[in-house]
DNA sequence: GATGAAAAATCTGTGAC
DNA sequence: GTCACAGATTTTTCATC
C-alpha cells in the first residue's frame, strides 16, 4: 500500500517542503504527472493528513505558550469524549495529543500575555468537563519539528 | 508590521490550507499579486516559519510515538545548548521544545515497534549528554493540530 | 492498474504604473 | 495597491506498457 517510490516522494518532500511536484518528480525518478498522481492518493488515503502553514505565534502577538498535563476524571465512561469535543471547540488550544498512562491528554494553549492567559486558563480550561488535574509548563522556544525523517 | 489584510490573509491560510494564493487573495481583498508579495514578506520575516506536510506516522509503518519530558543537569552552564544540538541530530527525535521550570525540554520521539523503541531509547536518547531524568508518556492519537485560530 | 509525453488550465511572480 | 503578462507548475488527456 505504500511502495519504493512513494517513500521517496514523502522522504523529500519532508527534507524539503519548498519542493516543487516536479522537482519531487525528479529525485524519486517519475514524471511530473505520475508524482502528482501519487501524491494525491497519498492524500486522499490520509498518509499526508495535510499541508500546514507553520506559524510563529508570537510573532503575530501570542506571547505566550502553554503546555498542559491532563489527568480525567476516571468515574464517567464518557469523560474522555466530552473533554476532548469541548476542548477542540476552544480556539486558544492549538494542539490535542491523548496519551496511555497517568496522563490522559496534552493542551497546547496560546495567550497574547499573561493576563490574557489567566483568563483563558479560568474561563475556557478550568470549565472544561471532566478534569481531575492539571499540570502546566511554559513553553520558551520549539527547535525542531518534523525535518529530514527516516521513512 | 502586520496589518489587518496581513492578519486576514493567515487567519484564511490557516483555516483553508489548500487554498490557492488566488482565493486568498479574493478572500482578503485584495489582488492576487499584492497577497504573493505580502506572503513572501511574511515568510521572510518570518511569521510563516514555513510550509509543511504534516505525516501519518503510523500510516507509514510508525507505530509508536512517545513523548520524553527531559530534565536537564543542571552542574554545566552549556548542558542546554550541548543538549539541544544533539537531540536535533537524532531523526526518530520529531519535536523538539523547551519550557520554563522543572521539566526542561520535551521531544517527541516515533519508532516502528516497542522493540525498535527500546532501541532508540538505549542508543540514542540515553545517551544524549547531560540528562538528569527522563519521563515518558506513551501517545495514542493527535486530535487537532492549529485549525482556526484568533489571530 | 500504472506510466510518460504533451497539451491545457491554472497559478505565481515580476515589472510598469 | 492594481493590471497585464511571462514563466513556472499542476493536472488532464491519451496512447502505451
Amino acid at each position: 500500500m505504500l511502495d519504493d517510490t512513494d517513500r521517496r516522494l514523502l522522504r523529500n518532500l519532508l527534507a524539503d517542503p519548498d519542493a516543487t511536484g516536479t522537482d519531487l518528480a525528479q529525485r524519486a525518478g517519475i514524471s511530473p504527472a505520475a508524482a502528482s498522481r501519487r501524491i494525491e492518493r497519498l492524500r486522499e488515503s490520509g498518509v499526508i493528513r495535510g499541508i500546514h502553514a507553520e506559524i510563529d505565534w508570537r510573532a503575530v502577538g501570542y506571547e505566550v505558550e502553554v503546555s498542559l498535563r491532563v489527568t480525567l476524571d476516571k468515574t464517567d465512561p464518557r469523560a474522555f469524549d466530552t473533554f476532548l469535543e469541548a476542548a477542540r471547540s476552544v480556539p486558544e488550544v492549538i494542539e490535542i495529543q491523548t496519551f496511555l498512562g497517568r496522563v490522559d491528554v496534552r493542551l497546547e494553549v496560546i495567550a497574547r500575555d499573561m493576563g490574557h492567559y489567566q483568563e483563558i486558563y479560568r474561563e475556557r480550561i478550568l470549565t472544561l468537563p471532566h478534569i481531575a488535574d492539571i499540570e502546566a509548563l511554559m513553553q520558551v522556544a520549539v527547535i525542531k519539528s518534523a525535518q529530514g525523517l527516516p521513512i
